[in-house]
DNA sequence: TACTAAGTGTTATGTTATAACGTAACACTT
DNA sequence: AAGTGTTACGTTATAACATAACACTTAGTA
């Protein structure tokens, strides 16, 4: 769970990001970002939105979420699963972390995921060697793996 | 694209290999397979449903589309696309094919999909190890890879 | 023949996502 | 302060993807 320090920073990281990219980090993005930050874990618009209702005792409106969702992706301060159909903060504001290739871990269970962006650039080239050698460019590739977190195994197992 | 030699060929493992787990290949399930071996592409439930009309010119359900296409996943005679919401025949049916950690480029024009099994368990190994290290057990891992295939590539540019 | 299980049909609904268009808020100029 | 352009958000509608629950049919078999 992110705590507040941790999440006042990421915040603040992100008004930096925005800030130097010359765009607004308006109330309800900044909102949207607070809660997946808070929720630490992959949630969907719709449950978004539910979370949204209870903790702000405000309105947001499905295409407000999925603009602002896509708004923060762009910036890479969220991520998209799209194996899950759900959404994420980035694990890495403020961290400086390239995003060349990044590894999610997913729990199927509690939708924990854990960002892995400590992967070689070799990891890289080699996909995109296999790719061009079956003749296809790579966009923006990303890696979601599903299973189960230890945590969530350990409860099943009792 | 799949020529009818293939298909039939395709077709016949599939018989096998459903004769070998003691389930039936019914009628319309041979029909679901057969036409995503014609298409060779990847196909939603949805545009697999209306194909269907055009092709046997026979009603296939919603419901019965996503069962049909749940058993031949189960059987390892077809693939679904997560990243895509689409579905598509195995590459490698009657090939004996492991299927430990398949590997899929998408092109995100044609939506073809080449289906890369020849890659060692040591990718798998390392992927799991990682996982673990993370605290995660990878329940069928899968990588889909998005790009866009030469074909598409050459003709945009033109 | 009648039983059983598997498969399919049917209806309804849930879930995820986007299109199209209008309005509000903000930022910049004059 | 008025005018203008731009960005964000609101609103409505609908497309696209997926499953639940239960009924009916049929193939295989006792």
């Amino acid at each position: 769970m992110n705590n507040n320090n941790q999440i006042r920073a990421s915040l603040k990281s992100a008004e930096k990001v925005c800030l130097e990219r010359d765009v607004r980090l308006t109330k309800k993005r900044r909102q949207v970002l607070t809660l997946l930050l808070i929720m630490d874990k992959a949630l969907s618009a719709y449950e978004l939105i539910r979370v949204f209702k209870i903790h702000f005792n405000e309105v947001l409106l499905p295409m407000t979420a999925y603009r602002n969702l896509e708004f923060l992706e762009k910036m890479q301060l969220a991520h998209r699963l799209k194996t899950a159909n759900k959404y994420v903060a980035c694990a890495h504001i403020g961290c400086n972390s390239s995003h060349v290739l990044p590894h999610f871990l997913i729990c199927q269970k509690c939708l924990r995921v854990d960002e892995l962006n400590n992967y070689t650039t070799n990891n890289l080239s080699d996909l995109k060697d296999k790719a061009e050698q079956t003749g296809y460019q790579l966009s923006s590739p990303q890696i979601e793996l599903n299973g189960i977190c230890n945590d969530c195994l350990s409860a099943t197992s009792r």
